[in-house]
DNA sequence: TGTCATGTGTACTACACACTACACATTTCG
DNA sequence: CGAAATGTGTAGTGTGTAGTACACATGACA
């Protein structure tokens, strides 16, 4: 899915149950043009930085790691988990990449 | 450790051994500049890009995800595979965090 | 002693990123 | 009806990234 596309579709959900989600609305919120905002929801402008993203996620009270994911982006609190120990980390990471879900969930579980 | 300070050093160490290693030789196997790299060296520049760094990495026989996470980046790979599954791969990662290197260690081996 | 290699200083650059500014045509609704 | 709000088009901008180009001084070495 492209981050334009689902960013407006959220929009447009919450529209529908408060005015307060037209793109001027939003776009003022997060604190960007509103024509800007109209071009990256139509995929005419490549997904906004990090920062603005997470601000986007707030309003539209969507999941911050995933908004940030469709935007090739991740989060800055991941990077430097992994920079802090790059080498375990990496090996986490590829070594949980082939992993199924369950598997990984109770590596998580065992933590808490 | 400053990124710069740790791949002089590096280069110099293989350099006592082999000539092959002098701050020219190895900014040309890189594909840069010497006076550039020279730069980079003395933190005159900010570290190089993903895939010159890689090279590098390469060039000097020295862990890319450390060299990597000295520069303030992360792997193409490990991006992509927190962007396959970013909630999980997130929930994962700061979980991971805070345990102690032997735990996550344990974790790792329970895959293979 | 001359030439070659070494590291460095200065100046400059092409390109991408992340937007802003503002005018415009519609649509809504009091 | 008229005013306000909505989404969009065009043009432009400042900043950062990731380097290049080339001259220069020094030192090795044959």
């Amino acid at each position: 899915m492209e981050f334009g596309d689902y960013i407006r579709r959220v929009r447009q959900m919450h529209q529908q149950q408060d005015r307060g989600y037209s793109l001027r609305q939003v776009a003022g919120r997060i604190r960007v043009e509103p024509s800007y905002l109209s071009k990256v929801e139509r995929g005419l402008a490549a997904p906004p930085s990090r920062a603005t993203i997470l601000r986007l996620a707030a309003v539209l009270q969507t999941d911050a790691d995933c908004l940030l994911a469709m935007a090739d982006r991740v989060a800055e609190d991941l990077c430097a988990a992994i920079q802090a120990r790059p080498q375990l980390m990496a090996k986490l990471i590829r070594a949980a990449k082939d992993q199924p879900e369950a598997t990984v969930l109770g590596w998580i579980d065992s933590a808490s």
